[in-house]
DNA sequence: GCCGAGGTTGACGTTAACGTAAAGTGCTTG
DNA sequence: CAAGCACTTTACGTTAACGTCAACCTCGGC
């Protein structure tokens, strides 16, 4: 009875008019197409990242799982650890019937992470000016050569 | 043995009226500047990413090391491993007398490196959206809940 | 019936990036 | 001169995020 809507994490969904097929992945192909070992998608699930069902012992994945997974690894590329991530994660599911207090943490965290993006953006910009540097330079050197 | 000639090590030593002076600073001074441990500036010195000079026993930083420290944390925050910003850092180094192959080498890697940040800002701009979305939902449960 | 391709659960191994504790050195301050 | 820092080396410990076996199941095809 408490069969929560299951809407996905997901800015970025077109939710066309189009009856979504019940597509499901086997483990390996989710390994394939993000280019992680089925080691790496099982561990995740040992670590609360993932709840994907099963067909006796053999586990399906579904859109939901899916998408999870890819916003696993686009936190991972950003250096969030799987406990940060499993931290919003977990409170994304709870939210529905999620108390104030959750709630007011769950927006402290995305205020949070949200600064840690900010630096980041600083971060870069200023990395790349040192590439260009740096890049100028061995360019320079190599012409020096006599290219 | 070797008997230094008393300089204690002073911060603001007056030496001359020109604002560029010969700064230098404790392993202690950085770690407090940068909030790190000692630890962890005797670790990347180890790994080869800075290499202060000595009196005696002591290391002392100077300016050109603080710059590299700070470069070095600021690769961390955007995921490189202290192996790949030593490679960078190193063939800094040794540009003047490099030759062309090593030359090319660095430029390559800084290529690969301009498209790690461009696939993270990419990231950083999904990832945003994600927080905005999550960040949305939640206050709208939070004023169902009657704020 | 057997085989290979994929899937499963342990369980132990590995690597990066430090933490932490022990034991010593050197300066300066009461 | 004793105490107290800040610094040093050596060395073992720790954690996250998987890798790497081993030993087993299970299903479709020949």
């Amino acid at each position: 009875m408490t069969q929560t809507p299951s809407t996905p994490l997901s800015a970025t969904e077109k939710a066309g008019p189009l009856p979504r097929q019940r597509r499901t992945y086997s483990i390996g192909e989710l390994a394939r197409m993000f280019e992680v070992t089925t080691r790496t998608i099982r561990f995740y699930e040992q670590e609360g990242l993932l709840a994907p069902e099963r067909r006796g012992q053999t586990r399906i994945y579904d859109e939901k799982d899916r998408v999870r997974l890819k916003l696993t690894l686009r936190g991972k590329r950003l250096g969030f650890s799987l406990a940060e991530i499993r931290e919003v994660v977990m409170m994304y599911d709870a939210m529905p019937d999620g108390n104030r207090r959750q709630l007011r943490r769950l927006i402290e965290i995305l205020t949070d992470k949200r600064r840690n993006m900010e630096r980041q953006l600083e971060d870069i910009r200023l990395m790349q000016l040192e590439l260009d540097d740096v890049e100028r330079r061995a360019r320079d050197v190599l012409e020096g050569l006599g290219d």
